[in-house]
DNA sequence: CTAAACTGTGTATAAATTACACAGAAAAGA
DNA sequence: TCTTTTCTGTGTAATTTATACACAGTTTAG
C-alpha cells in the first residue's frame, strides 16, 4: 500500500527528522582571512575541531537557530548571515540521522569578543590556511560557504562586517586580494569597484595611516 | 537550566521536524520554457496549482527524496536535479511546521511522458508566462529555482535534458532567449557559446531542418 | 626635518563585446 | 522540377571593457 506522500499528509504517519545548522564564521583581520572553530567537549568528533552548529530548536526558523547556536557556543550575536546549502546524506553523523543546513557569518573579531561556552572546550579563530583537523562533513561545508562567500563579494560586494563601517579601499583590496589569493593593480581595482556604484566616499581620511587615504562606506544599507 | 544544542546532543531531547521536498520541473517545448505543476486534491489549498512536493521518507537524502516524490505524483524518473534552497519560515504551511528543501528539475517533456499519479487532481506543463495561482509559497520557490537555472545555464551551460542529446546551436540560443526573455544575435551568441570549450560539432546535421543545421553534442558527459 | 611607506590619479594597449549582411542549403509550395 | 521561402553558417569594423604601468603628494617613524 503505497503511501500518500504530498503536501497533503504531512500531519499523519509523516517521518520526522532533527534538524541542525552550522555556521562558518568568517572574520578579516591584519590581511588575513580567519574562521571560527569550536573545539569539541565529547564523543564522537572529541577533541576535533568543527564548526559552531547545533540543532533547530522547535519554533525556530535555520535563520534564528543559527543565531542562537552561535550565542550559545562563543557569544557571539548581531552577525551577517547568508545560507550556503543543505547537507542530507544519511550517513554525515555516526550516531543519527541529522539534516544539516549551513550558513556562513562575516564578523569583525574586534567587534565581537568570543567567549568561550559550557559544551565546548575551546573557541578558536584559525588561518584558512592552517586549518586544523576536521570533524563530520565540515571541510566539504567549509569549501562551499568559501566558494559562495567570493561569488558574494567579487559580484555584489557583500561584506557583512568584514570591514568596519567605514573603510579605506586599500583595506577592501586586502580582503580581495585574501579572498582571491592574487595580487591586484590597485588603480584598476579601485577603478572596478568604484563603478558598481556601491560604495561613497565620506570625505573624511583615516588617521593614523600612512599617505592619509579617504574613508568609503556602503551608500543604501 | 540551558539546554546543550550542540552536535554532542542529537541523541537526546532533539526537536524533530518533517522535511518536505519541492521541485520545479522545468521543460522546454517549440521554444518556450515550461513549468510541471500538480493540482492538490485535498485541503489546504485545494485546487491550486503547486510545485511536485511531498514529505523526505526514512533513509532518503533529499535527492533521493525528490526523486521519489515526482515518480509518485507525476511518474517522472531519471531528471536532473539541483538543490535551490531551504525554507523555514515556522508559517509556511497552515496545517504542521514543516521545513522544506527545493530543487530544481530538467526534463525534455518529450522524453518524459507524466502520468498522473493518485494523490492529485491534475498535472500539467504551464508556460512561465501564463502561470496560474499558486498555493503555499511556491511563487517565490519558482522564482528562486528560475534564478538559479538561469545562472547556472549562462555561466556553466547545464542544460540537463532541456535540449536532446544533440542540438543545434539555434536550439541552443532559442532556450538562451527564453530563459534572459530577450533576442540575440546568432553569430554573437554562437562565438559565445562555443569558446566555452563545452560544445563538440558532431558533424552531423539535423534532418527535416531548413538549412541543413550542424548538430552538437557536449564534450565530456 | 629627513626617510620611509603609503595614497590618489590617467593614459596607452590589449582583449572582449557588440553591431551588422550575404551566400548557400533545405523544405514548401506552385 | 523549379521557384520561393526560410533557415544556416560565417567575418570584420566599431565600441566597450580590462589590463599594464609611474609619479607626485601625504603621513608616520625615527
Amino acid at each position: 500500500m503505497a503511501q500518500d506522500i504530498t503536501n497533503v499528509s504531512v500531519t499523519k504517519d509523516a517521518y520526522e527528522c532533527t534538524i541542525t545548522v552550522d555556521c562558518a564564521v568568517f572574520g578579516f583581520q591584519e590581511g588575513v582571512l580567519k574562521l571560527l572553530l569550536i573545539q569539541k567537549l565529547a564523543e564522537p568528533f572529541k577533541g576535533f575541531w568543527l564548526l559552531p552548529g547545533g540543532i533547530m530548536q522547535e519554533g525556530k526558523t535555520t535563520e534564528e537557530a543559527v543565531k542562537s547556536v552561535l550565542l550559545n557556543l562563543t557569544g557571539l550575536k548581531n552577525i551577517h548571515q547568508e545560507q550556503v546549502y543543505c547537507y542530507s546524506d544519511v550517513n554525515r553523523h555516526p550516531l543519527k540521522r541529522v539534516i544539516t543546513i549551513s550558513y556562513y557569518g562575516l564578523i569583525n573579531p574586534e567587534n565581537h569578543p568570543i567567549i568561550k561556552q559550557k559544551h565546548v572546550s575551546g573557541v578558536e579563530w584559525f588561518r584558512l590556511d592552517e586549518l586544523p583537523e576536521l570533524g563530520f562533513d565540515h571541510e566539504q561545508l567549509i569549501k562551499d560557504a568559501l566558494h559562495l562567500l567570493k561569488s558574494n563579494v567579487e559580484e555584489r560586494l557583500i561584506l557583512g562586517e568584514l570591514l568596519p563601517a567605514r573603510f579605506t579601499l586599500t583595506e577592501l583590496q586586502d580582503l580581495y586580494e585574501a579572498l582571491l589569493d592574487k595580487k591586484l593593480d590597485r588603480r584598476n581595482f579601485r577603478k572596478k569597484v568604484l563603478q558598481k556604484g556601491l560604495l561613497a566616499n565620506t570625505g573624511e581620511k583615516k588617521v593614523g595611516a600612512k599617505g592619509g587615504p579617504d574613508l568609503y562606506t556602503f551608500l543604501n544599507k
